[in-house]
DNA sequence: ACGCTCGACATTTTT
DNA sequence: TGTCGAGCGT
């Protein structure tokens, strides 16, 4: 056995057992900034170096692809070049690529499409309207989130008729799950979910294929085990069934992928699963401050159930949190603006050093827009991908067909884009004519003149399909695909069109699809024998959060979700109102309120040196104003470790402002009630939670109170946010809309109230 | 068949 | 506040 290499030094104790830790299962519970991926990537390199496996023997599986480039890279650092032979990447874009080896064995051609879950809600629409149901009752997105659900439990359409039917729309998806299993593999097209389960149907069916897989696959490495589903699960099961050298790292306190079928109970359980499983808990913290650590961790012994561990840190205290109490989202904004100015001039950090977490994406638009105006250059992480936006999508559906013709979805979406005369009722015709002969819609285009439809339609369908074979002979030629998809923007008129439009919109539109040609001259570049195929689906597995960059001197916005992992020397968790952090309900679906505390869990884990909360009294939604009450996570936060701004202890800075004049018409109070119902131990604890303090004076006499929409002579119009003082003394702030938060002499300013 | 206007409805979180 | 689909007029 060669010698240890000298990199295992730089790790602690019970790294350095992780890394050693030979054959196998091996458990590895690693608390927030214990060095998790640190571990993850020596333990690589150490197999590596010591001969256990070569590269090409191990399997390593995370969730971002963010994460396993990380990963790559700094492995390469380790043993260089050899690298990149590992099986090193996303559950999905790993299993992707097995199937596109194994495709035919399972009815898949290797071309096949991949379906985002927008494709998927536009094949599930389809089904719907083909058989009579109305998309505007039966929610494709409801179908959707119930299919996957399925599909992510491993029951089949059979399955799924026989055991879970008890309601109508149980038989309702029953239905349409059954026709959009079929629908898709007559479409070679497969969604994200299929990406899992497909591949345990092929080992299911062909023993020789998963024994390949399992002798090939030595040693199998999963990182953030506690998001796995029961799909991951057992695909990874059965890979590891023979040498058993399953190594799986995560920490159940930041699992916060339930809502996509991850189970908890993966990692609670991987003991029992594994009876002479070595569990290793790394519980030293590099990354807090014992400020930041305290807090996270009188919020996760709220949540009942967890792996026994404590994570402790040799950092300094720290400051304290700060909390920030703002009037709405503007107001919000602005003042984180200004924190981040002022802690930039204090403590010398640089724009990149900020975190603006929030728990929804569209939570960004008015930091965006606060910030361009204060000169703050940020970059925003996630909401809509380059790869989501129409004309992208538009331009890879005419790609998509030119090597899977028979997708009838990517079909349906380009054929008349830009319009061609080619419209619903003969899209209608040529579509039943496609269901009751089996074909593909492609094939009844082929031959559009023994389909019944308009003259003009047949003429440009015609048109259609003469355009899409010369560019299919061109690829089949060996023209670059550059070359190709310029082509086909010019022969479509999809350029033509854009320019003619003229317009701001289709401007960024012919901006996006330039990026697109980039992207797609660097993989011809990068990749010798590039095909379109190969392209497509990476492509296909993409996210924005993957092209975050850490080295970006720019303030960062992103979800909690698209942070984890990450670490900023200062995080703002902004939002932290009821109904918004923790989530409110949707669907009828119950939150989870465990989760959430996770998630909160996670944000705060971020924070390396300062972190600020904050939460607004009104927000506005679906544009119009609501009152808010401040998020329970504030209450249940350790006291000592959490200030307000002028450093008062938070419990005594009551929630006075909403539940004031507006307090009959919160539409919130209903529910925060029926929580204290169920949770009496809630008030009990938290004596500042339930207090319905008056605080502002209301004089019929006096206009300027609380809420009125005010102009003043110089800064324009604004509202008066609060009020102090009495006589003439007193003192408003008012929010200008243009110059923000100003405090004001009631009697001196020249105020007026408006409407 | 197309394009415009109006009204309904939506915002969790992601591969 | 924004997007999307239905309905109407051309």
């Amino acid at each position: 056995m060669p010698q240890e290499p000298d990199f295992i030094h730089d790790l602690n104790k019970q790294q350095q057992r992780a890394v050693r830790h030979g054959e196998g299962p091996l458990l590895i519970v690693a608390g927030a900034g214990s060095g998790k991926t640190r571990v993850l990537t020596y333990r690589i390199a150490y197999l590596i170096q010591q001969q256990k496996a070569t590269p090409n023997e191990i399997l390593a599986l995370t969730f971002t692809n963010k994460a396993a480039t990380e990963m790559k890279e700094r492995i390469g650092e380790l043993i260089g070049d050899q690298a990149r032979r590992l099986w090193m990447g996303t559950f999905h874009s790993v299993f992707s690529k097995i199937l596109r080896y194994e495709a035919e064995k399972i009815g898949f051609n290797s071309d096949y499409s991949i379906y985002d879950t927008d494709d998927s809600k536009n094949a599930i629409k389809q089904i719907l309207r083909e058989n009579s149901y109305d998309p505007k009752e039966i929610k494709p997105r409801i179908l959707q989130r119930r299919i996957s659900d399925a599909k992510n439990e491993l029951i089949h359409p059979g399955q799924y008729n026989e055991k879970f039917v008890h309601s109508t729309l149980d038989e309702i998806t029953a239905t349409i799950y059954d026709i959009y299993v079929q629908r898709l593999k007559h479409n070679n097209a497969m969604d994200f979910d299929d990406l899992l389960i497909k591949p345990i149907e092929l080992f299911n069916k062909y023993d020789e294929v998963l024994a390949k897989y399992q002798d090939r696959f030595k040693y199998i490495l999963i990182d953030e085990y506690q998001d796995t589903n029961h799909a991951q699960y057992t695909v990874t099961n059965m890979l590891a069934e023979k040498y058993k050298n399953l190594c799986v790292v995560g920490d159940d306190a930041q699992s916060i992928y339930s809502f996509r079928g991850a189970d908890i109970r993966n990692i609670l359980d991987f003991k029992n699963d594994y009876e002479d499983a070595v569990k290793i808990p790394l519980e030293q913290n590099y990354r807090s401050t014992k400020a930041i650590l305290k807090a996270a961790d009188s919020i996760i012994k709220k949540n009942d159930s967890q792996l026994d561990k404590t994570l402790w840190t040799d950092n300094d205290t720290g400051d304290m949190i700060t909390v920030l109490d703002n009037y709405d989202e503007r107001d919000e904004a602005n003042r984180v603006a200004d924190y981040i100015q002022k802690l930039k001039r204090r403590k010398g950090y640089d724009f990149g050093d900020f975190a603006i977490l929030y728990r929804t994406n569209y939570q960004s638009r008015v930091f965006e827009e606060t910030f361009r105006r204060k000169g703050i250059t940020y970059q925003l992480v996630g909401g809509l991908s380059f790869y989501q936006r129409k004309e992208i999508k538009d331009v890879l559906a005419y790609l998509t067909l030119l090597i899977n013709p028979h997708d009838d979805t990517n079909l349906r979406r380009i054929i008349n884009e830009p319009s061609r005369g080619i419209g619903n009722k003969s899209m209608q015709g040529l579509m039943l004519r496609a269901r009751e002969t089996g074909q593909s819609l492609w094939e009844i285009l082929k031959n559009v003149e023994e389909a019944d439809i308009y003259t003009p339609a047949e003429n440009s369908v015609k048109d259609f399909v003469a355009m899409i074979n010369e560019l299919k002979r061109d690829l089949a030629n060996g023209k670059k695909l550059i070359d190709v998809t310029k082509k086909l923007l010019e022969k479509s008129g999809y350029m033509k069109s854009l320019v003619e439009e003229n317009s701001p919109k289709s401007m960024t539109r012919r901006e996006n699809i330039l990026e697109l040609e980039n992207a797609i001259s660097y993989f011809e570049k990068d990749n010798a024998n590039a095909t379109l195929s190969a392209f497509l689906q990476e492509i296909s597995l993409i996210t924005d959060t993957d092209k975050y960059d850490e080295d970006k001197p720019a303030v960062t916005m992103m979800t909690v979700h698209a942070a984890k992992g990450l670490e900023f020397p200062a995080v703002f968790v902004v939002g932290l109102e009821e109904e918004l952090f923790p989530v409110g309900s949707r669907d009828n679906e119950e939150v989870n309120i465990e989760e959430e505390r996770r998630l909160f869990y996670v944000a705060i884990t971020r924070a390396q040196q300062d972190l600020f909360f904050s939460h607004c009294r009104s927000r506005y939604k679906y544009g119009e104003e609501q009152r808010k009450k401040r998020s329970r996570f504030l209450d249940e936060v350790s006291s000592d470790v959490v200030r307000t701004e002028t450093g008062a202890s938070i419990k005594q800075n009551d929630n006075a402002f909403s539940s004031s004049k507006n307090s009959n018409q919160n539409n919130n109070s209903g529910n925060h009630v029926e929580y204290d119902r169920q949770k009496p131990q809630y008030n009990k604890n938290n004596k500042s939670s339930g207090g319905t303090k008056i605080h502002y004076d209301n004089p019929d006499g006096d206009p300027f109170q609380v809420g009125a929409q005010v102009e003043h002579n110089v800064f324009g119009p604004g509202k008066i946010i609060s009020r102090s003082g009495q006589g003439e003394k007193t003192k408003v702030v008012v929010f200008f809309k243009d110059r923000g938060r100003k405090t004001l002499m009631l009697r001196a300013a020249k105020l007026e109230v408006v409407g």
